[in-house]
DNA sequence: CGGGATCCAGATGGATACTG
DNA sequence: CAGTATCCATCTGGATCCCG
């Protein structure tokens, strides 16, 4: 932040597919409301259902079920049935999950570095655009 | 794929914030259906509307207005308007949008490294769980 | 405790027509 | 060419009730 150049910008594309390049896939996968937030809930260790229920805050019974079984369908997640009374059942990312939490942890990172920037650039063009319905 | 060990998984939960991260802030902005479709397509140099139309395949005119727009309004991307006749306007990724690229470009290699160990647990769910209507 | 079943509101996005 | 405006179908997700 110090010379009179502005933009560095590593040099490579980095991205160069054709058309989708399965990008869509993923986020088709963890782009919806609560994925990402029980995935990184259970990379703390195993839960139970009413755990992440209480640790995913906001999340309703049906919501965590639905996600939950997704990333169990997908094989993100492993489901474990105690046949005890009352029941109890066990949630735990598998090695495929594990590997998912590297990239979470790259989107927390650009997010924390480019929050301020967009939320700047956020109010300016609010600023110089009223009431244009964008969000 | 050769010896008896099966997940090395290295070591690290990689994400550990108490409950967001931020992670959602990009998944939120991102996870649309049209938005990393665009920025893939202006990774590659400008882009004139009616050429982003024609390159990310089956985008509408309304959705690739408002999804250009969303990416203006953070600072992902920077329209130019040349006052010409017909009209011309071209499209740029800024130097925040071409960071965001790298970013895209672990999505689709982590996609790359696991659309078939997840497409095959989903074949194999599928199987186990007829008519459960998970997806 | 760990779900499944139903009902419903709001958000997302597609199709089409019109405009400077 | 580069939008804007309107209408409408679908999808996502929340609230609630019930069950083994």
């Amino acid at each position: 932040m110090s010379a009179t150049h502005t933009a560095v910008t590593t040099p490579a594309p980095a991205v160069s597919c054709a058309e989708d390049c399965g990008i869509r896939d993923v986020l088709d996968r963890i782009g919806d409301k609560w994925s990402v937030l029980v995935v990184v809930e259970l990379a703390h260790g195993k839960r139970r259902f009413r755990e992440l229920l209480r640790a995913v805050d906001g999340i309703s019974q049906r919501m965590l079920t639905l996600t939950v079984r997704r990333l169990e369908r997908d094989g993100l997640v492993s489901r474990t049935v105690y046949p005890t009374v009352p029941p109890q059942v066990e949630y735990e990312l598998t090695a495929t999950g594990h590997s998912l939490t590297h990239l979470l942890k790259a989107l927390a990172d650009w997010s924390a570095a480019h929050r301020e920037s967009i939320a700047e650039s956020r109010r300016r063009w609010d600023a110089e655009n009223p009431g244009s319905g964008v969000h």
